[in-house]
DNA sequence: TTGTAAGCGTTATCAG
DNA sequence: CTGATAACGCTTACAA
């Protein structure tokens, strides 16, 4: 028992003070630490029971100094306040965490310009890799050529964006817009609105384009007035729909939505309005966000697998970045599924 | 121009670089890098100016290991899929980025176990402090006496523990559980069943007290066996408590459930087999999610504030990191608000 | 199989 | 107001 009089702080113990004790050079010890093939097993078991007994903790600044690598992976997203983003996140986290990576997380809030500073941020932060969703009016990927002149691997999910020497993870949301159109003609709606986000970014133009082949192949001209686009997809671009469709003359027997959020606001408003959801208008969302499986009649819905999106992206960088080989892989993409529900579905 | 035949990582720029360019020392281009007091205003603008131009980027591990300090702030929370979590999450973001610290989060599944693991973690990576939302099954503190041995600060937020030197950050959720449970029965219920979670957290067993407190309120005798406790108040626990209602003889004619996603599953239970919802049974939940103003009738609830408290909480802990003055808070209780909606009033 | 020693880039202390 | 210098704790050639 020693009584610490000058209350300084109690001193760090170093790989200096177990190879001290043990009479070894410091070199020693960190081979030791983290098994190296050359060093005998009685030496390594001496050194980890000295450093348990010591209480050793590695200096993981010192560590990442000397190496130059972080051990950290950045996050940019636009909203945390989704299901579908913390299901990712969450995945992320999950083998992240598996594969000894550390996550820092930051929220673009759909602005291209604190997407930048994000970046900046992250940069600042010597992340070794970075997964990015693109914010609502990102422009052009010119503020992340400063990581990849670095060598430091970027993944583009959900919201990506065409880079040479990037991988995107992505569901095919082109055959995903075309199988929820495609579903709703086959139930015999002729008059499809669509309500798309801003379609520059590629998860929105996507579904409008699958959102057309269908129509074409049941030989129904596409109709642009039929088309609300550059919605942030809120409650309020929903209940927004919801009110020009009561004042269009010839109104629309289907709607396809691109989430979840806005078709459930949507119907709740055209419900208000005495409209009966299929009979009327039949309804398509997109996600399949817990809202769906809620709402009067459930909505029909695309699953979006969010957990397992986090965990490719996540596994695919740690790839990248502990083995240099890893073969360069443009696009993963993942399955998707139409959920047929009571809100499209006409007897 | 210079080509880079040899193919070899372009040197980073140091303060070094930027000394031998301006003929100064090294010390200087620090102080100046971070506007020391005593620094020529001239120098300095030279400095920064050198700086920019050679694209200096500081490097956070050498800062770090001098100063020990990582500007980095932890989170571990039990899940990162459920909307509130996810607001919490937003909120702490918000001000630690605005503060200049990074978040790195750490999921603990709900589990004692996984949290020792992540505490374990947290305190590798040199967190400057650490906020807690403790899993299911946490029984002790001890995992985080390493932490507080150190002088990390520690936050607690909903779900928390009572630690002398740590701040909670909570809502009263005794008074919340009262309100609910007050609000039944002013609508006439008699026989209130209470789904609860491990009764161990204090979020569902001050809840529970405010649900007897209620009660005797009103004069009704507590029955034990109208409380299910221990659940995971997930939807399949909301689905097994209507069953459970559903074989009861003496059925309940309100529920108070202590979050929403329980308390939805188990309406829609109840409305498949026929029950009518207030009128046979009157429902509160809690958390005021977003399915709550989907499911039909929209579900009263407590309104839980998520982002404001990621907000506070990361406010405080900043608060203290930066000034070694601040005030020794034990407890920070923000408001919540009962929020009445179809699911609970009977006209 | 182990030891030696040279950094990694910054900041704090002290001296000027 | 500025400079010299010594850490911070670890890793890794290179040597033995």
């Amino acid at each position: 028992m020693y009584t610490d009089q000058k209350m300084t702080p109690p001193k760090e113990i170093t790989i200096y003070d177990i190879a001290k004790a043990l009479n070894i050079s410091p070199a020693t010890v960190s081979r030791g630490l983290k098994d190296h093939p050359a060093i005998r097993k009685g030496t390594k078991k001496k050194i980890l029971d000295a450093a348990s007994k010591m209480g050793y903790q590695q200096n993981t600044f010192a560590s990442n100094l000397r190496r130059k690598r972080s051990n950290t992976i950045g996050v940019i997203i636009p909203r945390l306040n989704s299901y579908f983003m913390s299901t990712v996140i969450s995945g992320m986290e999950k083998v992240a965490n598996q594969s000894g990576y550390n996550l820092i997380i930051s929220q673009s809030q759909e602005s291209f310009k604190k997407e930048i500073i994000s970046v900046k941020t992250m940069y600042d932060s010597r992340i070794d890799g970075l997964m990015v969703s693109l914010a609502y009016d990102t422009a052009d990927t010119e503020h992340f050529e400063v990581l990849l002149k670095k060598r430091i691997p970027i993944i583009f999910f959900d919201r990506v964006i065409d880079h040479p020497g990037c991988t995107s993870i992505v569901i095919d949301n082109r055959q995903a817009g075309y199988d929820a159109t495609h579903h709703l003609l086959s139930q015999g709606c002729k008059r499809i609105m669509h309500l798309a986000g801003n379609l520059s970014r590629n998860v929105y133009s996507d579904r409008l384009e699958g959102y057309k082949m269908a129509l074409a192949k049941f030989n129904i001209p596409f109709d642009p007035s039929l088309v609300i686009s550059n919605s942030l997809l809120s409650e309020q671009g929903g209940v927004d729909a919801a009110q020009e469709i009561l004042t269009m003359h010839e109104k629309p027997d289907g709607i396809f939505a691109s989430n979840d959020t806005s078709a459930v606001a949507c119907m709740r408003q055209l419900k208000l309005a005495g409209i009966k959801i299929p009979h009327d208008i039949a309804v398509v969302g997109f996600n399949n966000d817990p809202i769906s499986k809620v709402i009067d009649p459930n909505l029909t819905t695309v699953n979006y697998p969010g957990q397992e999106m986090g965990e490719v992206a996540a596994a695919t960088l740690v790839n990248k970045l502990d083995q240099s080989n890893s073969p360069g892989v443009n696009t993963i993409v993942l399955r998707h599924e139409l959920i047929i529900r009571e809100s499209s579905t006409r007897k």
